[in-house]
DNA sequence: GTACAGATTGAG
DNA sequence: TCAATCTGTACT
């Protein structure tokens, strides 16, 4: 059973959004091809309180506008320069709350391959370059889209199969917010980042 | 206008 | 351990 999550699933609480999200196949489709992968990663970012988010204090910048959409849009930025991090925005339009999505599994994949290929996508800025994606993705409606999109297809990772852990890069917003658990992933899957 | 640092990565 | 290199913000 295959279908795309559509906008009901992404108007929902952001960590329950970002939990949901892990065993989902991010599909991409590029010159005729389709690339995807099964998400193994994902951070929750809750505006306006989480001091880590774009959105502190419903702060708006051209960047990041679009973490303020409804559920189901990409908010995609650079960082440093030269990677692009894929966000998906969450709950209802005007919060500025989204998962970022931090690690996929490729589908393709020959068994003794996986070695070579978890260097792809193991990580939200090679995860971006895996799938093409820049800043044409902007905005774009994962519920509507040809070109990018996430479905289910059966797969049900169970409650003790997924680990919450701090958040990855964000000392800066402090303590408390550096401290809270809004990053979780598959346990014991190989293509997690490091760290 | 200038200075600075960030939701990262890979090389040394 | 550090450089690569774009963008928003906080200064001058």
């Amino acid at each position: 059973m295959i279908k795309r999550l559509t906008r009901k699933f992404f108007v929902r609480p952001t960590l329950e959004v970002a939990k949901d999200l892990l065993g989902k196949f991010l599909v991409r489709k590029y010159k005729n091809k389709i690339l995807a992968g099964k998400i193994v990663e994902t951070e929750a970012y809750i505006g306006p309180q989480d001091k880590a988010s774009h959105g502190y204090k419903m702060k708006r910048t051209k960047r990041n506008r679009a973490e303020y959409l409804i559920g189901g849009h990409v908010y995609i930025y650079l960082v440093y320069g030269m990677y692009w991090q894929l966000n998906i925005s969450t709950e209802k339009r005007g919060l500025p709350r989204c998962v970022l999505i931090r690690a996929l599994e490729p589908v393709i994949i020959e068994e003794n391959q996986k070695s070579k290929n978890k260097k792809l996508t193991s990580g939200p800025g090679k995860l971006c370059r895996y799938l093409k994606l820049d800043k044409s993705f902007y905005g774009e409606d994962l519920t509507k889209s040809k070109r990018i999109w996430i479905e289910d297809r059966g797969i049900k990772i169970k409650k003790s199969e997924i680990v919450a852990r701090p958040r990855i890069g964000i000392d800066y917003a402090g303590k408390y917010w550096a401290n809270k658990k809004w990053r979780f992933y598959i346990k014991g899957n190989l293509f997690v980042s490091k760290k």
